[in-house]
DNA sequence: CTGAATTCATTGATATTTGAAACAATTTCA
DNA sequence: TGAAATTGTTTCAAATATCAATGAATTCAG
């Protein structure tokens, strides 16, 4: 005659490891942040806000329209205006704009924002994979999987 | 004879699918952030960093220091000057010194901000209950694992 | 075709965030 | 003890970030 209880009960114990889970989420994304952001500005004098654009724009050689970038990086459209001002300042990025849709900007990447990623990148891959030392290649994996459920369970479906 | 390069593929190969995880906990996290950022704001008129530091003064109704603020939230100690002193000026947390140590200053939650928490922590847990909802208890037990591993094997050890 | 709705990017106001510098208080240790 | 190092917090400048509003260009409906 519990059934309705037990019911509720199972219901908040996944609702608290849910809950549990993002919080966890939260603390390691800052904590990597933290540490990429000081190696980034001890390495580079740069930004990780800088580092993600320059990235992005260094895996679309063709180039990303700004709300590209924004979709991408899931961060607001004037977000991605100011970085890449300055990044089009510092002659890492460029914009041009398109002959099929004129109110559309394409941004690329310059020669030496290729070089400089080129580096940067390596280092990346490296600083990361010190950091997640400790989390084996079926965690990852594992660990893919349970981020891309989180982000289409999510969709206004 | 290719012992060596079957190991530094073996180690590439790891190197991939752990900057894959990072890249996707870093879309995940800002993908939920925006939901949360979205529902704060529509219901309440407040943000995500507000309600981080009111949640974290909520778990501990006893005060907590600055300087543990900012480590719980991992955030810099000038981030949380700031949001306090917003807390601080809409009544929801209040600041007492400390007799023990000068230096330090204890942040309360008030009798309204704990209020305010009371509801917005049941409403908190349902937007993250159902934004995880493709989540099983399983896997966010696994993923709470994961991020765990990912900030104990980053320190300096 | 034409007016309405949508899309794209920027701007401006405000809030957040970091990092370094400053200052006071406490602790360490020679 | 007393100088040096450390800790706790704030302040400031610069960068980052959101959101709403704007203007321009495109798409859609009828």
């Amino acid at each position: 005659m519990d059934d309705i209880a037990d019911y509720h009960r199972e219901e908040d114990r996944l609702a608290v490891h849910r809950l549990r889970l993002w919080l966890q989420m939260l603390k390691a994304v800052r904590h990597v942040e933290g540490g990429l952001r000081e190696k980034l500005r001890e390495g580079y004098g740069t930004t990780l806000s800088r580092f993600d654009v320059l990235a992005a724009l260094h895996a679309h050689p063709e180039g990303m329209k700004m709300s590209e970038l924004s979709q991408h990086l899931i961060v607001s459209n004037g977000n991605v205006t100011g970085v890449v001002d300055r990044l089009v300042a510092d002659e890492l990025a460029e914009r041009q704009s398109l002959s099929t849709d004129r109110r559309a900007i394409v941004v690329k990447i310059t020669e030496s924002g290729r070089a400089l990623m080129d580096e940067m990148a390596v280092n990346h891959r490296g600083w990361i994979n010190d950091m997640f030392r400790n989390v084996s290649e079926a965690d990852a994996a594992r660990g893919v999987s349970i981020m891309l459920d989180i982000r289409h369970g999510t969709a206004r479906d």
